[in-house]
Parts: C-alpha cells; structure tokens; sequence
DNA sequence: ACGATTGCTGCAATCGTGTGCAAATCTAAG
DNA sequence: CTTAGATTTGCACACGATTGCAGCAATCGT
C-alpha cells in the first residue's frame, strides 16, 4: 500500500503558507479571502488530492447531509424500487444515505433509529413502520425530522405520506364484482397495522355498494407480507367448503405465492379462481399469469419521500407537494391477466 | 416540537458531579471507574436518553464503523438481494452502511467514491465497478481498504470477490447442446467488461468442445444488462435470415426483456427458441415461462463481500474466506421451462 | 506511624473543521 | 507623511468525544 497519510486542512495551510482559517475560508468561497489566494489554495488542495472531512464538519456544523432510511426489506422489490428513486434525489442535492432493514422486528427497528440518531443524520426516514408514536418516546426529544412512509400504527403523524390504500382495494374489489364474481375473499397481513385495515375496508366499501358483506371465512389473515405468506393463505383457501372466486391480496408478494402455491396445487388462474395484488412492483407485469394489481409508484414515492425529507432541512426541491404535512398518493388500478369471469360451475 | 436539545456528555457529566472524562470511561466500561460510579452514569445516561456522537468519535478514534457501498442500480433485482445480505451482516457487527448507485455513470460512480471517502467511511464496496485500477490514483492514496466485487475492468485486484462466469456460461451452453441445438447466440453486454468477456468465452469454450465456433452473426451485443437492451436484442434477432434456436443472454433482465420481445412478436418459448439468462435473481423462477439461468448466491455473495470487508478491519467474522485475497464463488445451472429441445423443421 | 501501592478521578490535549473578532496590511485621500 | 478606511489574514475557541498522565485519597505492609 501507499501511506495512508490523509492530507488535511493544517497540512494544506502549512504546505500553502497561510493559516487554517484562510484555507477553509478559501475553499468555501468565503468573500473575504483575496482572490488570487483563494485561487492558488483550490489549485493547490486539487494536487494534493485534498478532501474536506465531512465527520469535522458535521461536528462543527452540526449538519451531516446524511438521510437516515429504514425499511422492511431491502431486498423486497417494493422497497429497492423506492430506495432507488431516494437515493437519486439525495445524489442530486449532494446528501448520502444510510439504508437499513428491520427485517419485521420492532426491537431491531428501534436499535436501527437509535443508531441512525446517534450517527447524527440531518432526518430519519421511517418505511412502513410499526412504531406507535408513543413507544418512540423511548428516543427522548427526537433533535430531527423524522418522516413516516406507508405507517402502520394507526396514530396521526405530523410528517408522513400515504397511499390511498383504501381507493385501491375498492377499485379491485369493483373490477371483480364487474365481472361477475360474488364470492371474494381478503388476504389480510397481521403485521400491516394501518395498511391492513385500510386495504381491508376497501374491499369491505366495494361489496356494500353492492349489499354483500365480507364473510368471515372469506376474511383471512396471513402473518406478514412476503411469499410465503401466499403459501398459508392457498392453504386456507384450498380447506374451505365453499371456495371463493377471487382472492385480492393484501401485497403482490403475497399474491405471488399464492399464485404459486395454488397452481401447484393443480388449480389454474384466472379459469379457476382470479387472485390479485396491491404494489405493482416491477415483476407483476412479467408473472404467469401476469398479475392484476393496483399501481403504486414506488420509484415516485422515495423520491417524494427524499424531496419531503429535504424541504425539511431548507433544501430547494421541485416538487411543491414536498411542503404538505401529510401527502396521500393515488395509484391506479392494473388489469392483466390474473384475473377473469367466474367458472360457469 | 419539544426542545431539541441534544444531550451530550458535558451535560451528562454536570449532572452527575463528575467529570467528562469519567463519564466517558463509565460508558466504554472502562475498568478504571468506580463500579457504583459506573452504574450511577449509565443509569442517568438512560434516563436522559443519552446518545454518544457517533462523529465525535469518529474524529476522535478515526473510525467509523461505517461500509460504503457502491453499486450500478439499487432497484436491480440482483443488487438488492445482495444489499440485505450485505446489511444484515453488518448490522450484526454493529456496522451502518452508506448505499448509493451510480446508474452505469462512471463519473457518477468516482463522485460517489469521494463522498463516501470524505465520509470516513471504513471500507469501500465497490460492485460491478468499470473502474480500471489506474483512474483510482486520481483519488490519492486510499485510506482505506477498497474490495472490488464482479469488478469489470480488467485489471487484476488485490481485494476483490469474482463469480465463475466462465464456468456458468459454459454449462448454459453444453446443456442447449445437449438439448440438441446447434446454432446458439450469446447477448453480450457493451458495458459488461470483464464479465462480458468471461461469459461470452464460456460459450464458446462449450462449443469448441463440440469443434463448433460461435458465428459472428450470432455474437450479440446490447447496450447493457437492463430489461431494454432484451429488446434491441430481440430486433437483432429477428433480422437475421437464419435464425438461432438457442440464445443465452448476458444476465436475468435482459432475457426477461427479450422474451417479452419475443413473445410480443409472436414467437413462442421455448417451443420457438429457446433462452437461457444468467444470475438466477429471485424472480426468474416466476417468469412465464419460468427462466433456465445460472445460480449466483446473490444474498450469500453481500454477506461474504461484508465479511471481507468487516474481516480487513479486523472484525471477527464467521466465514473463513472472507481471509482470502481473491474470492471466487461457484453457482449452479438451474434448468427450467426456457429451454427445450429446438423445433423440428 | 509512615511511605508505598493501588484505585479512582480530573486536567488537558487532540481529532479536522468553522467562525467571531482582533490584528495586520494595503489603498488612497488630505 | 499621516491616517482613516477597506481589505485580508491569523488567533483562539468551539463542536463532542477519547486518552495519557498526574493528582489525590484510601488501603496495605512493616
């Protein structure tokens, strides 16, 4: 290796014959230093591959441009979507960003803030928490912005942005009842809180126009939103005495591995049941069948979510719906071909 | 809001009647601090919510505990499998991880280098990088250790994980001639470097074993390894006069999109032509039909690479290769409904 | 009872940067 | 040539933590 010797702002001050003070004040544009000096210390920072230490300065300054973002998954399709559009944004404004996943465990959640808030980032973006407001009182005055994304604990929170979960299922919900089918059922997630019951009611509104109810058989639950949840769902579906026509799942996760279990199972979709999902994440549209599903815009969404976080710390950003306290997102409805008219039978 | 106050170890100390440097000690157990002391600290420390600045410490001890990770694209099936293996590791060795993805931008991916080593991060993750180890220097001296993973350049590494490409390509291609096809193209990848390089030569390794050659007319190139460039090798394709019955595309997305190329211009798979990717990401066994490709333990490839990196900064870790200089990972063929014998006539 | 040892705590310097304020230099006018 | 004013630079402290060293009190040995 070569020495590992990291020039810092005294070395350059010595090697340039001037103070620290004018050298930091020289490579932050200051209008006092003189013009030829300023020059001269850029030039000479340049050859000496001089970089600022961005740990000194947060110390300093007490602004990191660090985003602190925790999700479910980094490896859910979902989330990447969404982490990829954030991470752009913060690119652009020159911020970095700590990424970490809870992995469904509200401890290990609560371990990621304390040490995003310890790391000192300048906001904490929280995805589909489960937190409570109250347990984040365990946190003590919280010294930054934090931003809930898709929360699932059902408080009211002053920075958060939604999707219109509930529109979503309503709009399937409708498409099935369009097409002939009369027994539906819903695929709920024990862990989705908030989402939950939104997604839930949805389909619940739909079949009241209507003047159905949701039967308790047909209301299921599976524990998480991940594809083996769609293999306990397919399970319960296939012990019921009277099988429903459809099934709209709480995620396109879940939904996948439904699909997948039940067309081992012999069962063919949409000829024998029609199954859809809530996401659209980017496979939907490649799956056999390819998946009906409501769009949420996931790449948008961290990108918001970024904008928001940022319009926080007094950053310009384009999207003038980054200053609304709660911003709700509208998806659309997505129809392939997992779903069709009932069997004749 | 509540007062944003950020407690910190002065204040810690005053309330405590001791000193900072003690309350320091206290807190790192150091064992030169009274026992009672110790515990009376440490109680008060919960009790005010007290973090440590995890800056000041960085400053001070000049380490991080931080890995920053560069990759091509976050949404990337593969790479976001590979980033929960990474995280998860590191969250276990109380590791924080700066992701960002440079977007097949080499001027982006150095900007990105810069951020992160101005960051004090305490090792560098570079995936995929097309960084020949030459334009490093425009860096100055790292200080710290850099791991290159599926680097593309050519250059050889000191640090750095390889998959067998050659190798996989090469059992892609005797298992289509074994199927029986003959005239077999590969989809190359412009930006692919390396890995382009490997992979292309395995086909033609498996055909040589058979004295056949890979005809220039059948040797493809796309602009990259996205979903898209499936489609202009699709166009390439079907311009041909005599058409390949076989095709093994540089990775996953790019078969993906090319079969939905294909398939939209009415051909069937693999009754028409056969395709095979390469990467196994979790969704190619979902695919319709469900995609022949070559394992890469992406999810186990993220926790070795942060094995190698924890393990260099002298970190205790569980996989003895993660010691190695050069890793190299084997991965597997994985046969499913994308290939079948070519058609008769 | 007295010096030596041990155990605990505080002082002060340091990491690399930013910044208020004083000091030094320069410019130009009287 | 003197001096006020403008321009440029340096001194010194601060941010929040770690750590070598010195100091002080308690305990021990003889």
């Amino acid at each position: 290796m070569s020495a590992p010797k990291t020039v810092t702002i005294k070395e350059l001050a010595r090697r340039a014959g001037v103070s620290h003070s004018t050298v930091s004040r020289a490579l932050n544009n200051h209008p006092s230093v003189a013009a030829e000096t300023a020059a001269r210390i850029q030039q000479l920072a340049r050859e000496l591959h001089y970089v600022p230490s961005a740990t000194a300065r947060t110390l300093k300054t007490n602004r990191s441009r660090v985003l602190g973002v925790i999700v479910n998954r980094i490896a859910d399709p979902f989330y990447s979507e969404v982490l990829g559009g954030l991470q752009s944004v913060a690119y652009r404004s020159g911020y970095s960003v700590f990424i970490s996943a809870f992995e469904y465990d509200p401890e290990r959640e609560l371990n990621l803030m304390r040490t995003l808030l310890a790391r000192q980032v300048d906001a904490l973006l929280l995805f589909s928490s489960t937190f409570p407001a109250r347990r984040l009182e365990q946190l003590g005055a919280l010294p930054v912005p934090v931003l809930f994304i898709h929360n699932r604990a059902t408080d009211v929170l002053p920075h958060s942005i939604y999707h219109n979960d509930r529109s979503g299922t309503r709009a399937l919900t409708r498409h099935l009842l369009a097409l002939g089918h009369r027994r539906i059922a819903y695929g709920g997630n024990v862990r989705g809180g908030l989402l939950h019951q939104q997604r839930r009611q949805g389909v619940v509104d739909a079949l009241e126009e209507l003047g159905l109810a949701l039967p308790p058989a047909y209301d299921l639950l599976a524990p998480d939103g991940q594809m083996r949840s769609g293999a306990v769902l397919a399970e319960q579906l296939l012990a019921l005495a009277e099988r429903p026509t459809a099934i709209i799942c709480f995620n396109d996760m879940q939904a996948l591995g439904l699909m997948q279990a039940l067309q081992s199972a012999g069962l063919r979709i949409p000829d024998d049941i029609s199954v859809a999902g809530f996401d659209d994440i980017p496979l939907a549209a490649f799956l056999y069948p390819s998946l009906t599903t409501y769009h949420q815009p996931q790449w948008e969404l961290g990108e918001l979510a970024a904008q928001a976080a940022l319009f926080r710390l007094g950053e310009a950003v384009p999207d003038p719906r980054a200053a609304f306290d709660v911003i709700t997102l509208e998806g659309r409805l997505m129809v392939r071909n997992s779903t069709a008219p009932p069997p004749r039978s």
